[in-house]
DNA sequence: GTCTATAAAGAGATAGAC
DNA sequence: GTCTATCTCTTTATAGAC
């Protein structure tokens, strides 16, 4: 899909994204959305009642473009690990660590989401309609997705799976909100691996002594 | 201390910190900070150079103040669990409890936290600094303070305690971001005991089983 | 140091021509 | 729908009096 067959909302949208991703909510100016857009200031106005209802909307569709890719992705992730359904703890750990692993190359390949969780931080404060959106169809979808992995095992009796999960998910999005987002990596590094052994070291060596 | 005594700077920082937190750093003009603080605007420019200084000089200021109440809180902790060094793993799973659900009332009770990290997310792109900053002065220190109380048991034979306190300090920040941040408890609620209570028995249960 | 007043630039939003 | 030009208000920052 090349820039020239982009509409004037699409492109202004994309304009939006770039400079909100950019300089957050009140860092960003019309202006510079219009120019960044390839448009002028009237004609986003013309589409947006204002910037408050643009905001929305901008956010409201990478939500929905997001949630789709994402929803992709772990189909993907769970007939991938499916075939493996003999269920031995090695096969578990193997399915838990690629599955950890893979969520963080995606994050560091994907150059749109690290700005845009930085956003979706600062402005749910003023905008809480941002975060639960985001939590319901993102964050929501993915714990479901792990804790139906982890009670797919038998071997693994977790009193509380959805808990696990949580825990889960939230040690990989801690460990790259301090990496990635708070440059982490320059003043406490730790390499990926080290981090995914132990997490999946904790969720597994249990059912591996209960054997 | 009452806000008679305070000088003019110390005025204009208390200001900056409730306009900052509430409105972020684009959000905060140099007219509101002057009139919270009650002082003219020449006066906040006559203590600080221009509006980025003033705002590093503050959270620098805030993390400071902030550090030597989490000295304090975690030095209690500490002493807290180690009269109770008999080392069983119904005492360590009960410490860790303990420090966990603190964390937790500790964030929930205090005003300034959450905002504070919402800024920190925000602008640690623009001010790679921040974040750094927070990193080594906070973050290091605590997951130091559980890395090893985590290896003053013996029972809990960890490969990396390293790790496991990201993962321990991981969950719980992530916890905290989700259910109040994203405002995760009106649309994914989930009681803190129950996570607290995974946690633990992740982290300990394999020492259980060993013994 | 501290104030009032103001300069100079940038912001959101709209009018009016095409 | 789309543009240029503009209105109006707010912003950062400073000049000058006390």
């Amino acid at each position: 899909m090349s820039t020239s067959t982009l509409t004037k909302e699409e492109a202004i949208l994309r304009g939006a994204l770039q400079e909100f991703l950019e300089h957050g909510y009140a860092g960003t100016s019309m202006d510079k959305v219009a120019s960044s857009a390839g448009v002028s200031k009237a004609t986003v106005y013309s589409h947006f009642q204002d910037k408050e209802h643009l905001f929305i909307a901008l956010i409201d569709q990478f939500t929905e473009q997001r949630m789709a890719v994402f929803l992709g992705l772990s189909q993907d992730s769970i007939s991938e690990n499916q075939f493996q359904e003999a269920n031995s703890t090695h096969e578990l750990k193997t399915g838990l660590k690629q599955i950890a692993l893979s969520m963080i190359h995606e994050v560091s390949e994907d150059e749109f989401i690290l700005p845009f969780m930085r956003l979706l931080v600062a402005e749910s404060g003023r905008f809480p309609n941002l975060g639960k959106t985001f939590l319901t169809h993102m964050e929501l979808r993915g714990l479901n997705v792990i804790s139906e992995y982890l009670s797919s095992y038998p071997h693994l009796k977790l009193k509380d799976p959805e808990a696990v999960a949580r825990i889960f998910v939230g040690s990989l999005v801690h460990y790259m909100i301090v990496q990635e987002m708070l440059h982490g990596k320059e003043v406490i590094p730790m390499e990926p691996e080290r981090l995914v052994d132990s997490l999946v070291d904790l969720v597994v060596t249990q059912a591996e002594n209960k054997k």
